[in-house]
DNA sequence: CATGTATAACTGGTATACAAGATATTTTAC
DNA sequence: GTAAAATATCTTGTATACCAGTTATACATG
């Protein structure tokens, strides 16, 4: 009855390195602790992506007992694992009922785009005044890299590297945190990204974008460099009217 | 043993409504479900305002225990409300050790600072070229509140006052979505803010500074407008050589 | 007395059983 | 045959018991 995610419980079953821990105040634990996998970490990763990458589609039951069973572990981390993607509006539980892939708020896409505009108008800009000759090297191979792959068709490595530039032009500016925030925000966005534009072939436009944001951070021209980056993130045009009528029940359209 | 928190098992035990349920694509759960309340919730809540108001100073333990029987519940919602506390960074869990009120984390706060004032300056000009005159009376209206709560002296209502000015510009600029990601990243900020500055006396200065804010919108000025919502956020310098001796256990300097 | 070691008392992580509401199905009345 | 009511079977929420590390304490040992 469920549409079942595809068979994949994750090679792994323990591993996963934890958050540095800090020290209370009076003498108690100081050192980072070996890493204890939480299957809860493991579940949730798996669930994540498969939804992220539409795989699971808005709507799709999330049974817990079925993940159980995949797993061969308990509810309790399934459960911890589905709470968590909870709050990233990622599932919608719905109490003695059951819990559901999420539709994709129409109204978060616009602010999510706009926010993130802003916040990397702010790296960029901040890593055009002071990111280092190494800094800037680094920037330099990414996008070789993302050159590479373009080439070899790896879209899946490619959007990996796309990923890390931004980080890397956030680290630049010094505001390594910001991306981690960006990386949030995102959530929503890149669902609707995966559903609607393959980006087969757009790849290659991407990585001369990237040079260009590269060449003003090099050259220290922010308004060339911010110019660019907007232009790079304004490509994502949230055009819903097109995909209303295709999938109408894979998007929220009223306030939430 | 243990640091325990005031007695004050929250009021209420049956609250709280629900996010909107997204019916999946074949027939299912449509209507919004009667609150069913979450004791995890409750719990949450209680703790995360006893954290970020500072009243649980960091490297505070959080005993599961203590808490289950104080409110007179089992382990599971406990659990969560912990969980959820340990995402935003608001305590650390050690696994087989215990958990703790997370430290200040220093470095984080620059980040959010910025991270904010990029956020609101683009509010702040959406909202010059486009609020309403509705939302203008009602933004004046809170000022208005703000004034007299700031005579009547009243440092609580007057900080939920502020931040629903804020939250009132973001609406009117049409992204109600981004005051909820700056109140994510004013948490850490917030605590900091609570430790080392009482704002008793330093209300009235807000209230100038939300009016030169708004006078700027209604002027549909927002170079002016922008202006004033930048000179009113960096009122709060991070000045954290000050406060490193005073309290040392309470930051975490060095890069999480 | 100093120091290393065993041990007992914590902690959070997990598994499982039960409770309560929502939904789907069957049954029954007309 | 249709509709309404009773019931069976789903779901998530909660409580509890158990497990495995961690940490502190007591104790033996030099």
């Amino acid at each position: 009855m469920a549409v079942s995610l595809d068979e994949r419980p994750s090679a792994e079953i323990r591993s996963r390195k934890q958050r540095a821990p800090n020290s209370p105040p009076r003498g108690a634990p100081d050192r980072h602790a070996g890493q204890a996998a939480r299957n809860s970490e493991i579940v949730y990763r798996d669930l994540h992506d498969a939804i992220v990458d539409v795989s699971l589609v808005p709507g799709t039951p999330i049974v817990e007992k079925e993940i159980t069973e995949r797993y061969g572990i308990s509810r309790t981390p399934v459960r911890e694992a589905i709470l968590k993607l909870a709050e990233e509006q990622l599932v919608d539980v719905i109490p003695k009922s059951g819990t559901f892939v999420a539709r994709i708020p129409v109204a978060v896409l616009q602010e999510a785009i706009v926010a993130r505009r802003a916040l990397e108008e702010v790296c960029v800009r901040e890593a055009t005044a002071k990111a280092s000759k190494s800094q800037l090297m680094e920037l330099r191979a990414i996008i070789q890299r993302e050159y590479e792959l373009s080439a070899a068709g790896d879209e899946h490595a490619f959007h990996e590297a796309d990923n890390v530039f931004h980080a890397g032009v956030a680290a630049a500016g010094g505001y390594p945190g910001i991306w981690t925030m960006v990386e949030k925000i995102r959530l929503q966005v890149e669902r609707y990204r995966r559903l609607t534009l393959p980006q087969h072939g757009r790849m290659k436009l991407i990585v001369a974008e990237h040079e260009a944001v590269l060449d003003g951070i090099e050259n220290r021209d922010a308004n060339a460099a911010v110019a660019a980056m907007n232009s790079h993130l304004n490509k994502l045009r949230i055009d819903i009217a097109t995909f209303r009528d295709l999938w109408p029940d894979y998007f929220l359209f009223d306030r939430k």
